[in-house]
DNA sequence: GGTGAGATTAGAATCATTCTAAATTTAGGC
DNA sequence: GCCTAAATTTAGAATGATTCTAATCTCACC
């Protein structure tokens, strides 16, 4: 039950940000930092249901959404497909394969930051960007 | 029936771009360039009806599938909502405002290019990037 | 003026997510 | 350690956007 703060762009522990922590929670949390594949509600539950055979896709939800809100997670959509999950903290974007539903990280290049690109109107406060590529996997 | 191309960052025609053109479609199409705020199917259908009173909505879904597949619109997304549409063919990012559900248009500076920004890695062709602002408007 | 491909339509089906209400667990105060 | 209130978990129902289905319609072309 790692305690360590990873300083790499990766979750504090929920604990810390002052999420109080339940077996189901770790776990959902367990996941997503061991896997770090992006995965939907759906996967976390199946693979939460080998350690932890009673949990309910009800309470995964209710897991994801807590890490998100706490700010231990981020939230990634593509299009309307089912909502996925990115224990990485740092900017950065997402690019999603078509064909295979692959999601990789896109690192913003060194020093780069969104608010130099875009010119934000007045009186707008972001809480939260989302940078979505799509297209295919050439190799 | 605008046959002129806006050449502001709008859509030409949908014509222009190898579409058949149906009254169905071209009531749709109308309806996003006439409004430019970014309305969700439902909304759109709403509109429609007062014209066209016998339209439906899987009509209307189906057109905004054929404009946005030959390129005329875009289709943007926020969270797991309702798809929105905007016919603004630039490249800019969409501010979302979490209470009212306002859609704003964020340009990207002069000059600026997001590829600049991103560190995409190798073997990925890009087809569409969607940038997506959450927050609230403070004004 | 017939025909075939493509569009439109109403309604059913799908599917991710949220809601509900009951049961369980937890943290803190005693 | 035990009690209570609040938070969490759970199964299953409900929701809501979108897609599917199958029938009908339209229209360009022969």
């Amino acid at each position: 039950m790692e305690n360590k703060l990873p300083d790499n762009g990766y979750a504090t522990h929920p604990k810390l940000r002052g999420l109080r922590m339940t077996p189901q929670r770790s776990q959902v949390y367990e996941i997503l930092m061991s896997h770090r594949d992006h995965p939907t509600a759906a996967e976390v539950y199946e693979r939460a249901k080998s350690n932890m055979p009673g949990i309910s896709l009800a309470t995964v939800y209710n897991c994801l959404e807590a890490l998100v809100q706490h700010g231990a997670v981020r939230q990634v959509h593509f299009e309307r497909e089912s909502s996925r999950y990115c224990p990485n903290l740092t900017a950065h974007g997402h690019f999603h394969d078509e064909q295979s539903g692959t999601v990789i990280d896109v690192p913003l290049k060194k020093g780069a930051s969104l608010t130099d690109l875009l010119e934000l109107p007045e009186g707008v406060e972001v809480n939260n960007i989302e940078i979505t590529l799509t297209g295919k996997l050439t190799n």
